[in-house]
DNA sequence: TTAATTTGCTAACGAACGTTAGGTTGTTTA
DNA sequence: TAAACAACCTAACGTTCGTTAGCAAATTAA
């Protein structure tokens, strides 16, 4: 809180003016970007596209919410554990929920033929690495734009390293 | 030191006749799973084999490592950042020169046309992310195994999610 | 213009933290 | 068998932490 207080210009007992505490930060940071990734895949989710399209759509709405919030994301992903009870349980709820979009396309995708996966769990979770990962090293400023690194994901998880020699 | 001192069944002043301060138990942990990483995929080291079965045999070797190491895995990869100086300086060294590992197959792949990336430290932080992903839902006493985690990892990154037409 | 509200201040506070010091007990070595 | 050493204990300690209380100043609303 004083280091907080700090990079704000006020005094650490100042900031509970404005909040109830400091899991309350927490909890706000957590709570509202899981609505904003909700936000972002529901708004691109289209149950007429194909597997495919839909995967590289999902895969993108989640890259422009971490890159547009690079600081609450980092919060997001590497301080939720410290949610005390009843929030813990229903930040999971909320993540199993967000697993289910990704999981419902692969489930599409395989059943369609355009996705051959031995583990759609894995391969769910393969995804959410390479896109929860990025928070670690994307900088603003950086090579790689936003739409650059979804593209490049994208290529990567659907047809991997391997040369296609078609 | 009191939530260890409690898993250990001794009081928390005790622990400081094995060790200097908390920190030092950082820096073990981070440092010797950091020789752990090292040593296994100096074990797997073979110029004279493809990209494609370095790539497959440098997963193997760090699966190994976060499976049979699974709580100092997760301290390694979310407390290095507490490490303090030189440590944290030395640590990041440690970590460049490992990723310079895969970076260097994915070189070798590029080079010999197995692997087709538009940008190689991409593709590395994009294996390491499915990589150091699988402390978060690993259980030993899971679904898949140690060698299954490996190959599906493998397998998907290597051929992607997109069905292969040949 | 005055009252109400908001925001920030200082000065704590109780709790938790990492660690030290001195002593006791148990183990090992000479 | 006694001395040396290791490991653990209790009892702190100074520091850090999250937060509260009371007050002042600034801002907003009536």
């Amino acid at each position: 809180m004083r280091d907080l207080a700090n990079a704000l210009g006020i005094e650490a007992a100042s900031i509970y003016s404005h909040i109830r505490s400091k899991e309350e930060i927490l909890q706000r940071v957590c709570f509202r970007m899981a609505d904003e990734f909700f936000g972002a895949i529901e708004a691109v989710k289209d149950n007429d596209a194909n597997a495919t399209e839909q995967l590289k759509r999902a895969i993108s709405a989640h890259v422009q919410v971490l890159t547009r919030n690079t600081e609450a994301s980092a919060v997001f992903l590497q301080e939720w554990r410290h949610l005390s009870e009843p929030y813990h349980t229903e930040f999971l709820a909320l993540r199993d929920r967000y697993e289910n979009y990704f999981r419902e396309i692969i489930r599409q995708g395989i059943a369609s033929g355009e996705f051959q996966v031995p583990d759609e769990k894995f391969a769910v979770l393969t995804i959410l690495s390479g896109l929860n990962w990025i928070h670690t090293w994307y900088k603003p400023d950086g090579k790689m734009k936003p739409a650059e690194i979804a593209e490049n994901l994208s290529a990567m998880l659907l047809n991997g390293l391997k040369t296609n020699l078609n």
